[in-house]
DNA sequence: GCTTATTCCTAACAGTGTTCGGGAAGGACG
DNA sequence: CGTCCTTCCCGAACACTGTTAGGAATAAGC
């Protein structure tokens, strides 16, 4: 009923495209111009996939998102007790920032989109859910001699720990040699420690 | 010997006008030309006095992150013991963020010169330095029993929790309503008691 | 063979940072 | 006095940006 398209399926072409060009060139580079050549398309007809270039970004970031959540999960697995599970996770979201950076900016390094009052932006719904899932579990198994902190405060309080530590080393720190991740790891563990939630 | 500037200090008009626009609009959405408007300057005439926008917004971030450094220092000296004054520098860092966000995204949310390496950019060597000797001495107080992590270590995990719960309130959660400063105060107790430098 | 809906593009608009060339203003010097 | 030179400043343009309006091409439904 319509005329063919030129891509089987176009919006994840030019999401491909668009993301391509911002992992060797910074989102903030890539012009919608420069996604609408590389997708094979002129500028003006990205408009029928996309309301505008935030939202191109808004989906990318979603999925970095999703790739992100998927990620974490899968950390959680790894620790032997609830406690070094939360320091797992904590390892792998700085990891994830530091090996797909173009996707931890794109889901954190947007101000654009970070302006907006919370519940309009809620970009890591789900990573922060993974988070708040373990801090439940090793609150649990703590038991009595437990912070009387809430499930929530521990859990941002990690993730602002985790969060920090990426963001510093994605951005004001980038280029820096030293282990990270060395740091990063006590770090954590202090901070669960702290918290009273290691076994 | 030269036609009489403007202003009697035109650099300095110029960067208050930016800093009042970007106050109220935020720096990536504050134009060249909105500065000049408000400076009474032509576009072409701030020329004058920054190699470029960018050079102009990294004067205001110098600025901010003195502004940011003399907070800390005072905030330093309001802990009774090493210790609790790292805490006192840490909610300082945060209060920082949220009372002069403009401020603080203009140090460390513009992408454009977090991208180089870090020899280029530092932005806060001041504050950080500030972070560093509080270390030092919280170090030296707690004697033996501390980690055997290094200052840089230590001083580098402090600063990025800090650095998360401002990044996340100024960012991601911003609007949302919450005693951050509460949670902010528990976390940053808890990482100084986990890394054995509480007294 | 119409009609209708979708896909796509050309052309344009208003805005951006930046550069070029020159005008205006005053102190220094003949 | 007039000339030079330097500094200050601006109008006009360039190449770029995101976005929109309007129309052409293509296919399916009737």
């Amino acid at each position: 009923m319509a005329r063919p398209t030129k891509s089987d399926d176009p919006r994840r072409s030019i999401l491909e495209a668009a993301r391509a060009l911002i992992v060797e060139e910074g989102h903030e580079k890539v012009s919608l111009r420069a996604v609408a050549a590389a997708a094979g398309f002129s500028p003006a007809s990205l408009y029928e996939y996309f309301d505008s270039r935030e939202d191109l970004l808004k989906t990318l970031a979603g999925e970095a998102s999703n790739r992100l959540g998927a990620t974490l999960l899968k950390a959680a697995d790894k620790g032997k007790t609830p406690a070094a599970a939360l320091v797992e996770v904590g390892l792998a979201y700085v990891d994830f920032a530091r090996e797909h950076r173009e996707d931890f900016l794109l889901l954190f390094g947007r101000l654009e989109s970070a302006r907006q009052s919370f519940s309009e932006s809620v970009p890591s719904a789900s990573p922060y859910s993974v988070v708040m899932n373990g801090v439940r579990e090793a609150l649990g198994a703590a038991g009595r001699r437990a912070t009387q902190a809430t499930v929530e405060q521990v859990s941002y309080v990690l993730w602002a720990a985790a969060h920090g530590m990426a963001m510093l080393q994605v951005t004001h720190l980038h280029g820096f040699d030293a282990d990270f991740r060395a740091a990063d790891r006590t770090g954590l563990q202090a901070l669960v420690r702290g918290l009273d939630l290691a076994d």
